[in-house]
DNA sequence: TCCAATACTTACCAAGTAGTAAGTATTGAA
DNA sequence: TTCAATACTTACTACTTGGTAAGTATTGGA
């Protein structure tokens, strides 16, 4: 099965938000789309590299159901699907930005510290 | 075993911050901290309704390793054991604030929804 | 008729995450 | 000597997540 129970009874807000942002690659989707306005299926998956396309429908499927992400196919030969975000998909990336503030500078932390053992 | 190999290497600040924050309990235990100050192992228990022994002590073991959580022992009988946010941990519940909103919003939208539905 | 290009889809497997339930450790007081 | 209270610890299990690799669907053009 590719979906899980969700949307369920939330304890808190941090909880109904993780709900839909846990995934190995769905806030780097989110910042894909966000800094890219559009993409397509194979534009997303030579930007997140690693992602197996497995992986990328299942999270772009889940987000979609989730309205971060909308889906518009374009009947062509060969077939075009083109991502972008939702208005709650801007604002959850909006939401996300102070804690990739804090992310980042855990990481120039930790680097830091790697300086100094090594 | 209890710890996975984590601080790795991170695509980006929201890939740094997601890996101590995701457990199914941390952001609760985050916010649980933050509000009481300090807290001992049966008060965040009884403060977590249902989360088990096992996994409490998992995640706060792993939060004391990624610096979001300090642990202080008082040799008395019956032992006590306080838990609270070292600096880290109160700027990064401060970071996951927009997020806990934009998820209360969530919340409510879905609500509603579920109430034109009924 | 077959091929090319894109976007999936499926089956299978390995690793990680979380729950249950029972057991351990400590030590002062009765 | 046993008990009580708190804070873990362990073994076992089930479920979830994510990876690999191969296959399918669509359809215009050569």
């Amino acid at each position: 099965m590719t979906s899980n129970p969700r949307r369920g009874p939330y304890i808190c807000g941090i909880d109904a938000a993780m709900d839909v942002v846990t995934g190995k690659w769905k806030s780097l989707i989110l910042w894909e789309l966000d800094n890219h306005g559009t993409r397509r299926f194979g534009e997303l998956k030579r930007g997140l590299p690693g992602v197996s396309e497995k992986m990328l429908i299942q999270h772009l499927r889940e987000m979609e159901q989730d309205g971060l992400v909308h889906r518009e196919v374009y009947r062509e030969v060969p077939p075009r699907v083109e991502y972008s975000l939702t208005e709650h998909g801007t604002t959850l990336n909006d939401a996300l930005r102070p804690l990739g503030a804090w992310g980042t500078k855990r990481s120039q932390r930790l680097a830091a510290e790697h300086e100094l053992v090594s």
